[in-house]
DNA sequence: TATTGTTATACTCTATAACTATA
DNA sequence: TATAGTTATAGAGTATAACAATA
């Protein structure tokens, strides 16, 4: 069973706020967090959880407060992620090479394991949030989200 | 000043998780939301209560679970909002035409009114996030998104 | 028996300010 | 003086279950 099996277009949307772009965003990225947490629990992880995980396997070597500008959350609310993470020993933090103030978020090899499966399920979340659209129109989809955001 | 003088390009966004769409939607959401709040503060109204407001100013006469459905909300936090905007004149409930279980939201004059001063500032809010797009491909990110939530 | 609206409650997320250590 | 990380706390948002009225 896929999404767009059940979905029906709903007689509100032919309401003009069916077309504001921000109820769009909202519903689809509400639906998405449901699906991507519910894979995500056979992880132990949730949305924000994952996304930490992620950017220390990405190789960037992310400072805390590049992760919490980046995820749009705020510095304080990183450290609980990153201590909940490392509390599991699926991360580490290592002083910064310039500045000893920063820390620098690292994954462990079992991070690495557990991100590999974890990012194939959210993956596989994706191809299903979006199956009703063609592999081109996602990628527009992609590359229009990121040019709104950084232009 | 609009948003794209802003935005610079993180170093981060070189990591795969910059193409996820769930992280792209989340942060346009969220950086939208801020807007939007910050614009509705002057009405006196937030996102949701602006939502539920615009809705009952459609014409579509919906009830309270359609308008639950909708807006992917709980139907329990709809009667919060309800009760809000109806404390404040801005709405009222009418019994249902063929189901005396439901309850219509309808808008006020002075609701209206609101409205349309509201929605005049959401839609420059929605202008200045998408900034960066041109007219066609902020109407292409609208069709896609329309097309991926009701396929 | 199922559904609409309602109330209540607990949990997650978000926003803010203050503190420490470094710069 | 400014910034990175941390701690603490309050507010907003979310999820769940139970109940009365109606279907």
């Amino acid at each position: 069973m896929s999404v767009q099996d059940e979905a029906v277009v709903p007689r509100l949307a032919e309401a003009a706020i069916a077309d504001d772009v921000g109820l769009l965003l909202a519903k689809l990225h509400a639906a998405g967090s449901v699906l991507n947490n519910k894979a995500l629990a056979e992880f132990g992880l949730r949305e924000r959880s994952y996304s930490v995980l992620r950017l220390a396997c990405s190789g960037l070597e992310p400072t805390q407060r590049e992760l919490a500008e980046f995820l749009s959350l705020d510095p304080s609310q990183i450290v609980a992620l990153v201590d909940e993470l490392e509390g599991r020993g699926l991360v580490y933090r290592e002083q910064g090479r310039t500045d000893r103030r920063q820390k620098i978020v690292l994954a462990t090899p079992e991070g690495e394991r557990l991100h590999a499966g974890a990012s194939a399920a959210i993956a596989a979340c994706e191809h299903e949030q979006l199956a009703a659209l063609t592999d081109a129109e996602a990628a527009t989809l992609r590359k229009l989200l990121r040019k709104a955001l950084w232009a």
